[in-house]
Formats: C-alpha cells, sequence, structure tokens
DNA sequence: GCTCGACTGAGGTACGTTCCTCATTTATCA
DNA sequence: TGATAAATGAGGAACGTACCTCAGTCGAGC
C-alpha cells in the first residue's frame, strides 16, 4: 500500500493526468463537476502531494531579502548570524536570502533600501523597522509588485504586512513587570529605559511592564521612560543623574537597546547589586550580566526561530499554502542564570 | 550562474558523472586521489546535493516509533498529540510515525514493547522511560539491528542511544530553585514532590534544586522528596499530611507529574494562596492554575519542538548527516501569568 | 444539425539525483 | 609481461510532479 501519486488520483477519479494536474494546481479550463470528482478522490486516497517531486519538477527558488538595523548593535548582530546560519540549513532549501541593512532612526533611508529591493527579483521581505508612515507606502507598494512582505521583531500592523513574526511585546512587558514585583524585596523607584518611543515593540513593552506595576504592584512607582535613542553617552549621562537622585530606586527595566551603557553606569555608582534589573534579549551583555549577577532575569526571543519562522512563513506565502502556526509562534522566554542556553 | 549539479561537478573534476556519484555516496571502488579531486570540486564549486532531488531518486521512507507513557497523564497525552500534529507537517514529509504506549513503571512491559519492534521494518525509535538494566540491552539489540535511537524527556546515558532530546533536567531544577528563592518573602520549609526516584528526569531536577537552595537560600530548608508513583490518592493524602503538620511550609516544588492532585491538596488544605508553587510542563491543570495565580510559574520544555526536533534528528541519524545543534537545543522555558502562550 | 468554444485526454520532456549494468581502462603483482 | 583485480566511464531507468502541445470530445445556442 504505497503512497497514492497522481497517477493513482486519476484512475481513482476516472479522469487523466493532465486533469488532475489541472485540478491540483488550480489551473483553468476545468468543469466544477470533474473538479468535484478529482478532490473526491484525493480525500478518498489520502493523497498528499510530494513537495520533494513537485520542488524539483516547477525548479522553485526563492529570493528572500532581510532589512535589518544596521551597525553592531548586539541584538542586530546576533540576527544577521542567525540569517547567515539559517541559509546554511535545510531550511534554506532553494532559497536565496539577502540581508540589507538600514539605520533604524532615519524612515527615509530604510524608504529608500525598500525601493531599492527589485521587486521582481524578489519572492519575499522580512523588514525589521520602525512604523512610519513612508515605510507603511512602500511596502504597500512591495505588495502590490506581489512580494510576500513580513514584520520582523517589531510589528507594522498598519501596513498590508502577510505577517508578524516576533513575540507580542505588551505580554513581554507584563512578563517583566511581574518578575520585576515579585523579586523586589523593598519598595521604591523602577527606573525605565527604552528606545526611542518612535519603536513600537519598546512602546508595547512600556505600556505592558506599567499596567502590571499599577495593578498588582502598587507599592512600586515608576519613573518616567528615559529614551536612549540609541546614544551610549546620553545614557550612561542620564542613568548616573537619575540613581544619583534617587536613592529610593529599588529596580531598573531595559526594554530595548541600551543595556550595555546602562549597565556601565550603575556599575559605576556601585548600587547595582542592591538593584533588580531586567533587560531584554540575550547578547553577550546581558549574558555576561546574568552569570554576575548584575541583571535578575533577561526577556528575549530566539533570534534561529524567528529567522528560520520569517524563512518558512515567506515560502509558505509564496507558495499559498497553510502556515503551521504552532511551530511559528514565537515563545516570550524568560532566562535566568541557571537556565542560560549554552553560548 | 546556477546551482551547480552533479554534472557540473562531473565536468569540474574531469570524472565521469558515475564516479561523483560514488564519491557522493561514499560507495566503494573509488582511488583516494580521484576521491579527492571530485571533493576539490565539490567545494570549489560550492555545491549542495538537492535533497528533493535526492530523497525522491531514493524513494527513501523512515519508519520511526515514538515509545511513550500510556494512559492519560496530561503531559503524555499532549506528547501523543504533538507526534500527531508533526506527522502532518512537513517535517514529516516521507516518514512514517507509530506510537506505542507503555505502562512507565513497568519495565519488564517496556521491554516485551521494545521487542516487539520490528527492527528491520523501523529505522529509528524515540523512547521516554526510565533507565533500566532490562531497558539498556533492548536498546543495545536495537542498535545492533541497525536502528537509530533517540532517548526523549529523560536520557538513558548508560544506553547505547545516539542522542538525547530534552532539557537539562539538573539546570531546569536549579532554575526553579533560583526562582523559588527570589519569590519567597519569608523564611521556612520547601517540599518538593517527584515521581519515582527512578525516573531520571525527575531525580536530576531535585539534586538542582537543592544545590542551588543550599548554595544561595541557605535560610530555606528543604524537605525529604515525596514520591507520587503516579498515585493520585497518595498524593493527595501524603500532601495534605505535610500541610497539617508544617507551619512553617512556604513554598512547593513539583518535579514531575502527579501536579493535579498536589493541587487538590493544597486547595482544600486553604494555605494555597500563602505558598509558593513552582510545578513542571504546561497542561490543563498548571495553565489554569497560573492564571488563578495558584502556581507562581511553570518550568516546561516545548513538546511540540521535542517531537519534531526528534524527528529530525532521527532522519539526520538515518543520514548520516549532521545535527544542526542550535535548531534541537531544547530551552528550559521559564512560564508566568504573563507569557502563558496561547492554547 | 452545425459551429464554436470550453473542456478533456494522450503523450511527452524536464527537474537532479540514485542506482544499476556492462564495457573499458588502469594499476598491481607474480 | 601477462594475468588479475580494482577503478572508471557511458548510458539508462526510475522517482513524482509540473507544464507543455495538440488533438479530440462534448454541450449549448443558433
Amino acid at each position: 500500500m504505497d503512497k497514492p501519486t497522481v497517477h493513482d488520483i486519476a484512475k481513482e477519479a476516472g479522469v487523466s493526468l493532465a486533469t488532475v494536474d489541472r485540478v491540483l494546481n488550480a489551473r483553468p479550463g476545468v468543469r466544477t463537476k470533474t473538479i468535484e470528482k478529482v478532490r473526491a478522490a484525493v480525500t478518498r486516497l489520502g493523497y498528499v502531494r510530494d513537495t520533494s517531486a513537485a520542488n524539483l519538477s516547477r525548479r522553485r527558488a526563492y529570493r528572500f531579502a532581510f532589512l535589518l538595523p544596521e551597525g553592531s548593535g548586539q541584538f542586530a548582530t546576533s540576527l544577521k548570524h542567525a540569517v547567515r546560519e539559517a541559509s546554511r540549513s535545510q531550511i534554506a532549501d532553494r532559497v536565496a536570502v539577502n540581508v540589507h541593512e538600514v539605520p533604524t532612526h532615519d524612515p527615509h533611508a530604510i524608504v529608500r533600501a525598500l525601493m531599492r529591493l527589485n521587486s521582481d527579483a524578489l519572492d519575499g521581505v522580512a523588514i525589521m523597522a520602525p512604523e512610519t508612515p513612508q515605510v507603511r507606502d512602500a511596502i504597500v507598494r512591495l505588495k502590490e509588485a506581489g512580494t510576500a512582505v513580513v514584520a520582523l521583531v517589531s510589528d507594522l500592523p498598519n501596513a498590508p504586512r502577510d505577517n508578524f513574526i516576533g513575540i507580542d511585546n505588551n505580554a513581554a512587558g507584563r512578563t517583566a513587570a511581574l518578575i520585576m514585583g515579585r523579586f523586589l524585596a523593598r519598595r521604591g523607584e523602577i527606573l525605565v529605559l527604552t528606545n526611542s518611543m518612535r519603536s513600537r515593540d519598546s512602546l508595547e513593552r512600556r505600556l505592558g511592564f506599567d499596567t502590571v506595576i499599577a495593578s498588582e504592584f502598587s507599592g512600586q512607582s515608576v519613573l518616567p521612560s528615559i529614551e536612549g535613542f540609541e546614544a551610549p553617552e546620553r545614557i550612561r549621562c542620564i542613568v548616573r543623574d537619575v540613581v544619583a537622585n534617587r536613592p529610593n530606586l529599588v529596580g531598573v527595566y531595559s526594554t530595548g537597546f541600551g543595556t550595555t551603557p546602562l549597565l556601565e553606569a550603575l556599575r559605576s555608582s556601585g548600587r547595582l547589586q542592591d538593584l533588580v534589573v531586567l533587560a531584554h534579549e540575550l547578547t553577550p551583555t546581558t549574558r555576561r550580566a546574568l552569570l554576575e549577577n548584575e541583571i535578575a532575569a533577561v526577556i528575549m526571543q530566539d533570534v534561529g526561530h524567528l529567522v528560520r519562522s520569517a524563512m518558512r512563513i515567506l515560502r509558505a506565502i509564496c507558495d499559498d499554502i497553510p502556515i503551521f502556526d504552532a511551530q511559528e509562534r514565537i515563545r516570550i522566554e524568560v532566562i535566568l542564570r541557571e537556565n542560560l542556553p549554552a553560548a
């Protein structure tokens, strides 16, 4: 009892191979009645298309582009690394991946990069960028050209992206708040460091954090956000200032980039050991800080999973096949010193 | 500049297609010098075998078996569900999976099930079972018959399994201890509920837990383990007893099965809200308890990932190709109420 | 009944690899 | 040097699907 093939379907349905093929590939020129005959035979025999053979035959090749923040930020670096690694695995079978780096803080540069993408030499794009009207328009154009588009890490809910691949950032902020609240031994003030408020992920984390602190740990008060703007010196400066003037500071939550200068400033203040510090993303900095007990916990998303998921989803969109949700859901992972994954 | 094929390799190396094929598939009858010529051509052209075409051609079909605990335990059920789900996805392309249920507590039944597996109708087995000499012997026999064997969830380090797929259970216990220690507001006694001490995963978790509590939270004392033996009534009974006689109980750690009767007993004691309770695995019981604030945190491993990983690894072993470690590492996930994945 | 167009059948080639046979060449040892 | 085994070449069939062409059939509307 071998796996049924298209030939078996043809026999079973009493039609020719060509017709089966037309039905399976949704080609025109088949009567509704015949379509149904074939469909029936398919379900009766439990036929599933052999994707290996199909891919081989149609010589399908996918060309994907990843638009990622330029520069040497640790998270962005690990993302790029994950892309490189994934393209060497079986997941990248028949796909060619290009990484384009763009300055996150410059919407025009992002749009320029998006326009440069030659949409007919491209099947899909994964974009990690703040949502601006210009970016949205560029995505509209890409979609019109028939390119699959997914948002990575930070969602673009008002653009016609096909999918968002990343964590629920509001829930991530809530999780951080829960850990902060339970780890804190005494009442006091909490400092929150965000990226630019323009970046949707940072904003959502902050909102989730505030909500839970307010509703469940009302003894704690959250100070107004510090916006880092990815300027290390600025962060060091402001943090030093806050620490000096807030004797009652008990916790610090870093919602995005800038954890390195933050820790430097806290370390030099000498109060790091008394604070509960939470940060996002597992990087060399946060890994080391976890091991040294400087950071209590890190909220992270698996970049490898992120990238592989993006590739699978882009492929699924291109082939117009359903997405296996359970596999693609990105988890909000909580990393403590003891469950630190091997480097 | 198309992707190079075996034909290109043959031309580049100045040999025939047959020779290239012999080299690529490690068939005998090729001089070392020729092998090297071909190898050089492969790296020079950056050839990678088209797995679709290869699979199609060799008409490879994998027959795998999963040996899982029988009965209606929630974790085992979700594992079985994950197997079913995975076999419908692309990962199970060309693989036929059979699930065999065995009574965990009966080593002989496990061995009988293992012996029943007809090893020449089988390419690989994933086993979740306690390690006993009999099980070890059965695995030796399977390996001798050329079957790939991986241990699932609970390792079998003294058996010649090809691989272990699951979390580092010692680290999981350490993680639990860290959370327990930091969540506890006052000093007291901690109750640990384990499965049978024969089950390696439970044991390792317990050891990791004790180590960290002793070294970092020495104010807390851990009571001797209660062994559940998967007997709900027994667990309810003992727990009721402990709670009644230990006014200073502050935390409970359930390292494996038996969380449902444990919670029932704690609930009826009326002291559940004052205790920090940690458990393993996300099940309907633990999910509900997290939402109700009865459990502070759940340590889990993603069963879907576990199963998919097992399939990929079994395949890789069968084909004798390297394993993509980063993708296969199973994470120790910490789930709080706020980062509970969607059902 | 005829025509037109829509539908269907038959048959082929291609995709890149595996695996087979058989003939031929090359190296090795007596 | 010849015998012998080992190494290699040449060619082809197969895997299951996609996609092409061309001829044939069928039904509806006139």
